[in-house]
DNA sequence: CGGTACTCCTGAAGGC
DNA sequence: TGCCTTCAGGAGTACC
């Protein structure tokens, strides 16, 4: 399920927990997660310490002093949850990796549709990792404004929905904060993504930005309700404007005023888009 | 090559 | 209550 702001909030929580650590045993579930687990993967892990952890896109990388990075993915249903030195571990269905610490503390891979998947690369993950070689910027990124995102949409025929969720155009974005920057700027999600002006790719730059800062704030304050009840790092509660809110009306002033319900639902590459019908051109 | 459909898996939600 | 269908925030692959 986790987007950026959701990844970015699960790393936050796992650094105090892993970084600067050595992770003394892995212990690993019967059934593997999307792809088997690499050759060797505990004897890789098991010893290493944590040099640092860090995102790119959706994934997890925790760099480890052997020179080895461990990378994580969620996939839709993937959580980590971290059981401190003193606490009782109580195992759970789907739990699949669990990392003991040098402390003591164990941090565990919950998955139950297993699309989430750890891998493990040498050398310079963002190189020698295939999906970071062609993965788009951070959009978060200085690097991520109006003009590059206009060469990048060059000549595509696919609708800006579908170019927004493709990782190598703009990492990170995930179908709920695409219908959010798209109903925030005002497009169509239908519009073809190589014939949205400048003007209004500035708007969007704008707007991408600011939903996933906004769900990176709440993120964080819901993450530390979350861990005092079972440790669970779970995802924020965030209020949308438009995702999940079929049949529903918007909060512009002109659609508040019609009483109409403008909020529709639509089915693009498979997959479930929401927007205003009425301000979205 | 670009674009879309299909696929992996479990669980939650809604209809009857 | 239970059984069935539908849908879910990802992304690689298969195929046109």
């Amino acid at each position: 399920m986790p987007e950026l702001p959701e990844v970015e909030t699960v790393k936050k929580g796992l650094v105090p927990a892993m970084e600067r650590q050595r992770i003394v045993e892995v212990t690993l579930s019967a059934q593997s997660l999307r792809f088997p687990y690499p050759d060797g993967f505990r004897q890789i892990v098991q010893g290493a310490v944590v040099e640092k952890m860090a995102r790119r896109g959706k994934y997890i990388i925790a760099s480890l002093s052997t020179g080895a990075s461990l990378i994580l993915h969620l996939g839709m249903s993937g959580s980590f949850r971290i059981i401190g030195p003193s606490q009782e571990m109580l195992s759970q269905k789907h739990d699949h990796i669990n990392f003991k610490m040098e402390d003591g503390t164990v941090i565990i891979y919950n998955d139950p549709r297993r699309f989430g998947f750890a891998d493990i690369v040498f050398g310079d993950v963002e190189i020698d990792y295939k999906p970071f070689a062609k993965m788009g910027p951070e959009p978060l990124g200085e690097s991520f404004n109006a003009s590059m995102l206009k060469n990048r949409l060059e000549g595509l025929k696919a609708p800006i929905k579908a170019a927004l969720l493709n990782q190598e155009i703009v990492a990170g974005l995930g179908n709920i904060y695409v219908c959010e920057a798209l109903y925030r700027s005002g497009i169509d999600p239908r519009r073809r993504a190589s014939q949205i002006s400048l003007r209004r790719l500035e708007r969007l730059v704008d707007n991408v930005k600011a939903v996933l800062e906004e769900a990176i704030k709440s993120g964080g304050s819901s993450l530390k309700d979350h861990k005092g009840v079972d440790g669970t790092m779970g995802y924020f509660q965030h209020h949308f404007d438009v995702y999940d809110r079929e049949g529903q009306i918007c909060r512009h002033a002109e659609c508040q005023k019609r009483g109409t319900p403008c909020i529709e639902r639509i089915v693009q590459s498979g997959r479930s888009t929401f927007y205003c019908s009425y301000t979205q051109s």
